[in-house]
RNA sequence: GGGCGUUUAGCUCAGUUGGUUAGAGCAUCUCCCUUACAAGGAGAGGGUCGGGGGUUCGAGUCCCUCAACGCCCA
């Protein structure tokens, strides 16, 4: 680091406005925060940056992760780490398609060809009675790119202001180019070790997004609903059900009853006929009936909810979908309802949504006498995709899977352990991974029936009758990456092969978002390129994350990278909390609390902004605070001003690692205001090691404010020494008592400055460049130097709360007088025992000076009392 | 229903392996323009540490139990 330079320009008036527009700029120039490309591994410290949603907005939340992860970067920085820090924006996935759809009035038709030089209709606020312009795969994800960019600059912008240590060259994104290809070879290297798997099966589906959905993505919503209790037809009487889906009656495959109920037991191996439709259905007994939960007995229908899936998969019965993709009632019955009756009656539902055909049925069961009693209403958990609107339903489709341990002990075994390699902060977090490995129940489905998302990289042959082979798809090379198989074509074909018999057909799926952003280890550090700096970087040091997405991103990054690599993607997982307004709810748009965050980086500055959210623990939910940005907003004041006093002494900072390298600091109460600033060292440094950025703050905060209010008001007027005028120091004929106050000022103001910057980046430099030429970023972490022996006493805190103690009593007597603390005092005397008297007599001379004090005695004594006596007059 | 967390001053929160009289900031009140800072400073008041029980010479801290609130999962 540089050290302190002679020439010191000191503002006349100090003052933070424009503070951020300049070292905004000087770091950019200067490229205070690149990370070096030839870094070894042991010399790296690598993050795996969560990237925004940028369809959205940025708010007061990332305001207070993004500054958390900030301060350890910078401390890492400082203590020589080459930090490899990138920013990625998540433009890949859902919310980006709806926004694309609605800012240039066009929909993702994947049938069609690629048009070049196409202008879409609108760029912004398209009319309502506007009907979007269908536009091919590759047309659809060039406007993306092209909305993208634009909404990615207003991000970039934001986390700057902000003061984020990133490294801007490493920014990537996860529609790019490279995430693509990046995402695809994953997919393929899946594909050959295994790892991925193509299967028809049931799955969640949701009806208005038109696309499966996986187990992580759905949430539980109490929901209003009712009980209908309809008979089926036995051959010694009815058998009375309840369900709360009287419309998938036509879908009844069997019925099922715990196999310890006494009340069903005969039945077991019988069939009954179901009402309306006539179809005969088997009872069958299964543990996971529940005997208490209506009249004991379930219909099973394919499918109505996931333990429909477990029945008719162990029970191996057919198959009679009802419900279409799109949510309707499907036209054609299932083969198995042939009596005239129940094909009349399927008549009238097909085509119906399914509430629509509830009532219907329900209409029906009242005039056959099938219902048994009104609707019984009760409220029940229905599953819901985590963006969806109705209920998910379940269809039959062809989907691709990665493996996940949800049917693989051995698998989910080895996930746990590596949840046990990563450190987790806060520890209590780590849980909430465990559960959720633990309570898998199927694989990862990754296909998704959308348009703008990376394409699955697979070709199917036609067979003679037109039929996809889909065991063995058609891979494309890796140098073909990226693909999009609705436009590119496999090697060994033609275009015009495409969908004709004989030929080819692309995957027409993409893959979940998260199948992309489980890879940004990998993405960031340009892994599918070979590149070295992958090795350089992984795994990562840390992985910073809210804890609503470990079931996601935390979790899938961990597959991905056990699959790949063999190992943990990280050595700890950060997780942060949520912000809250000052009424303890969660903030959120709908609820018009929302702050915007350069708003208040303009009012209070975005030290200050920092400063609050550097004060909350790690992991913890926290209001939101204005007034805590106020108090950094005047710690931040304090600094410059603070530092205008002690500048203006020209102390020298002996820094070096012995301690006769103090310079010319020679006073006891100097050497005791070093050591205590050397255990806040010791103690933010420790936070830091820990993540624990808060304590870090709060410990250097105290300290600061002490030194402030209590340390630099007993020696300033020895730093002025003798000839010193108002507010100018003496420069000649210095005593070494002066010039011990003015090195101890000096050298601890550097500490202090360095120990803040991680917290407030901007006032900090902005004070360091008053006498140093680099950055306070680059400059190194405090090193710890223990000196108690150096200056003789046996504690310094003792020392210092001794003299501090006496200062607080004359200050008091002075407050309690009301008079001015300038005010004079005739007489102190302090009685106390030898240790304490010998240490005021150390420090009588600053005592006097700071509570102008006439005359001060120590006399011995068994308590501690002191006497003040005010000068008559003042 | 299972898991996790929280509960300390009016508010927001610290409180490390159990150890003097439980702390800070904000807010409130009183006072002070003083040689870096009035965007400042000096002081004051304010708590049955959620309830109950236990271990201990000693519990905000350890154990049991109950309660409220929050989150995750089913």
């Amino acid at each position: 680091m540089s050290n302190g330079s002679p020439t010191r320009r000191v503002p006349e008036k100090p003052t933070l406005s424009g503070v951020e527009a300049r070292f905004i700029e000087r770091w950019s120039d200067n490229n205070v925060y690149a990370f070096d490309r030839t870094a070894t591994r042991d010399t790296v410290f690598a993050i795996d940056t969560p990237p925004p949603t940028v369809s959205g907005s940025l708010h007061m939340g990332h305001v207070f992760s993004y500054t958390h992860t900030d301060t350890i970067a910078r401390y890492q920085r400082m203590r020589g780490k080459h930090v490899f820090y990138p920013m990625g924006w998540d433009d890949n996935g859902l919310p980006t398609e709806r926004r694309v759809q609605n800012y240039f009035g066009v929909t993702c038709d994947p049938s069609l060809p690629y048009i070049a030089g196409f202008t879409p209709p609108f760029r912004g606020n398209p009319p309502k009675d506007h009907r979007a312009v269908p536009v091919s795969r590759p047309n659809f994800i060039e406007l993306c790119d092209e909305l993208t960019a634009q909404d990615e600059q207003v991000f970039e912008d934001l986390f700057r202001r902000l003061g984020l240590s990133v490294d801007w060259t490493l920014l990537y994104t996860t529609i790019s180019e490279h995430a693509r290809r990046t995402s695809q070879q994953a997919f393929l290297d899946n594909l050959a070790r295994g790892e991925a798997y193509t299967q028809e099966a049931p799955t969640l589906w949701d009806v208005d997004f038109g696309t499966a959905v996986a187990q992580a993505e759905l949430e539980d919503r109490e929901r209003p609903g009712a009980y209908h209790a309809v008979s089926f037809h036995g051959p010694n009487g009815d058998v009375v059900i309840e369900t709360t889906r009287p419309e998938l009656i036509p879908a009844c495959v069997g019925l099922v009853a715990h196999p310890d109920d006494a009340r069903y037991a005969p039945l077991f191996g019988k069939t009954v006929r179901s009402p309306l439709f006539d179809v005969e259905v088997g009872v069958y007994p299964h543990p996971l009936a529940q005997p208490d939960k209506g009249t004991g007995i379930a219909m099973i229908c394919t499918f109505g909810d996931l333990t429909d899936v477990v029945w008719w998969r162990e029970f191996d019965l057919p198959t009679r979908a009802i419900i279409g993709r799109d949510g309707r009632i499907l036209a054609e019955p299932p083969g198995a309802i042939v009596s005239d009756r129940g094909r009349a009656q399927y008549a009238t539902l097909a085509g119906k949504s399914v509430k629509q055909a509830q009532s219907a049925i329900v209409e029906s069961l009242r005039e056959s006498g099938d219902l048994r009693a009104e609707p019984r209403a009760i409220t029940h958990p229905v599953k819901f995709y985590e963006k969806g609107d109705r209920p998910l339903e379940i269809v039959t489709s062809r989907q691709w899977y990665i493996r996940n341990g949800g049917r693989d002990e051995s698998l989910r075994s080895a996930l746990l352990a590596r949840g046990e390699e990563i450190a987790w902060y806060p520890d209590h977090m780590k849980h909430r991974y465990s559960n959720w490995v633990q309570g898998l129940n199927g694989d990862w489905l990754v296909s998704r029936q959308r348009y703008f998302g990376v394409p699955i990289p697979l070709w199917y042959r036609l067979n003679a009758d037109g039929i996809p082979d889909y065991s063995t798809p058609l891979v494309p090379n890796r140098d073909q990456l990226p693909v999009d198989p609705s436009t590119d074509v496999p090697d060994g074909f033609t275009a015009e092969q495409r969908g004709v018999a004989g030929g080819f057909v692309g995957d027409p799926d993409v893959m979940d978002t998260w199948a992309t952003s489980s890879l940004t280890p990998q993405i960031a550090s340009h892994w599918v390129d070979g590149d070295e700096l992958f090795a350089r970087v992984f795994p990562m040091d840390m992985r910073p994350q809210g804890h609503d997405i470990i079931r996601t991103w935390l979790f899938s990054t961990t597959v991905r990278s056990h699959f790949a690599h063999g190992a943990s993607p990280w050595k700890r997982a950060a997780l942060s909390g949520w912000i809250l307004d000052p009424d303890r709810k969660k903030m959120s748009k709908s609820k018009g609390n929302v702050v915007t965050p350069i708003d208040l980086f303009d009012k209070y500055g975005s030290d200050a902004v920092r400063y609050w959210a550097a004060s909350a623990r790690p992991g913890v939910d926290t209001a939101f605070s204005e007034d805590q940005m106020k108090v950094g907003g005047k710690l931040a004041n304090k600094l410059l001003n603070v530092t205008r006093l002690v500048l203006s002494f020209e102390g020298i900072d002996g820094e070096g690692p012995d301690a006769g390298s103090r310079g010319d600091i020679n006073q006891p109460i100097d050497l005791a205001m070093l050591e205590r600033l050397s255990q806040v060292t010791a103690d933010a440094t420790a936070a830091f090691e820990e993540l624990d950025y808060a304590r870090a703050l709060e410990r250097t905060e105290e300290f600061f404010w002490w030194f402030c209010d209590d340390y630099v008001e007993l020696v300033k007027t020895r730093a002025y020494g003798v000839g010193g005028e108002h507010g100018v120091p003496a420069m000649v004929d210095i005593s070494p008592e002066s010039r011990s106050a003015r090195n101890a000022l000096t050298r601890a103001m550097s500490v202090m400055q360095r120990l803040l910057a991680p917290h407030m980046p901007f006032c900090t430099d902005e004070v360091w460049s008053w006498w140093h030429d680099d950055s306070v970023h680059r400059a190194a972490w405090p090193t710890i130097t223990t000196t108690s022996a150096a200056h003789g006493t046996t504690d310094a805190d003792l020392f210092l709360d001794t003299v501090c103690n006496v200062l607080a009593d004359i200050r008091r007597s002075k407050t309690e007088a009301k008079v001015s603390q300038r005010a004079e005092v005739s007489l102190v005397v302090v009685k106390t025992d030898p240790a304490r008297a010998e240490i005021i007599a150390q420090a009588k001379v600053d005592l006097v000076n700071a509570g102008n004090v006439t005359e001060l005695n120590i006399v011995n004594g068994d308590h501690l009392s002191i006497n003040v006596t005010l000068a008559q007059g003042s």
